[in-house]
DNA sequence: CTTTCGAAGTTCCTTTAAGAGACTCTGTGA
DNA sequence: TCACAGAGTCTCTTAAAGGAACTTCGAAAG
């Protein structure tokens, strides 16, 4: 229910959490980066309410991850993910990796995914921007920045 | 509220967000992987209800998330992170990566990330396991996989 | 022109989860 | 034997999710 709002703590990750982080939202996401960009198809793909699927597209929309089309005369629209939203799509792969690997069991992965570059059926790696080495939970350790609280 | 439950769909993204996906459960991980391992400083660090908390390390040590550890003669326990836990510490740094950049405002980034292989401040970068070069959302095709529905 | 249609929401009602805070339980050690 | 501290549990209120029917707007068909 969240009725919590961390969009004010001193965290991106809580920040992250009050533009993305309600249900649906990262699965409405999902579905606008594969092109099913309009609200009955959302609604039929996900089976979510569309009272929850309104509130959703709006909260997305507002936070300026999604994008507002019109594509007809009439008063018809489609979603598109802004270029703030597209980079949010790092996390969807990095989410689809640990699935993958921790939950997808004996069936396997239900998608794959080829990187155009070369071609292959891949996975993402986390590397340091700085040095190209790996970068994880235990390579790293953090400081208090300029926008630190207190 | 969350009713519906993500588990059963054939997405990994969905899946995950079964495990992790509910309201606090990403910053009860954050909170654990920089060392606030027992229940009253989750509680008074996040703020959460305790009712809640309880719920959610309970998931979280269901799913294999986190493990539980007495550290004391008695009844006393510390939460921590699992290997499978430790794999979702990516997907925190992901996280903060897109929060800095596109919610941090003026005053910057609240935490810093020293890389301990190179020394540097620094944030992660996404690449194909496979050839090492940049890997994003309209980098990659999503296909079938073996585990896919129907 | 009136009727029908389709997409995109709105509204209303029920059910369930989050928030807040007091209460319990269990060993310890003063 | 009393007080304490940590880790929960209980109860009540409030708000959000689910479900399903209803509205609205312009287009095209009769």
């Amino acid at each position: 229910m969240q009725r919590t709002s961390f969009g004010e703590m001193a965290c991106s990750i809580a920040r992250t959490l009050d533009v993305i982080g309600e249900p649906w939202s990262p699965l409405i996401l999902r579905d606008v980066w594969v092109g099913m960009n309009r609200f009955d198809q959302l609604q039929a793909d996900l089976g979510i309410s569309r009272k929850v699927l309104t509130e959703r597209l709006n909260h997305l929309v507002d936070h300026g991850v999604l994008e507002r089309r019109p594509y007809d005369k009439r008063p018809r629209y489609e979603y598109h993910l802004t270029a703030k939203g597209s980079e949010l799509v790092d996390l969807l792969i990095v989410m689809t990796g640990w699935g993958d690997k921790w939950l997808a069991g004996e069936a396997g992965p239900p998608v794959l995914y080829r990187h155009r570059a070369c071609g292959e059926i891949s996975s993402v790696d986390l590397r340091c921007a700085h040095c190209g080495e790996p970068m994880h939970g235990g390579d790293v350790e953090a400081l208090a920045g300029p926008g630190a609280a207190g």
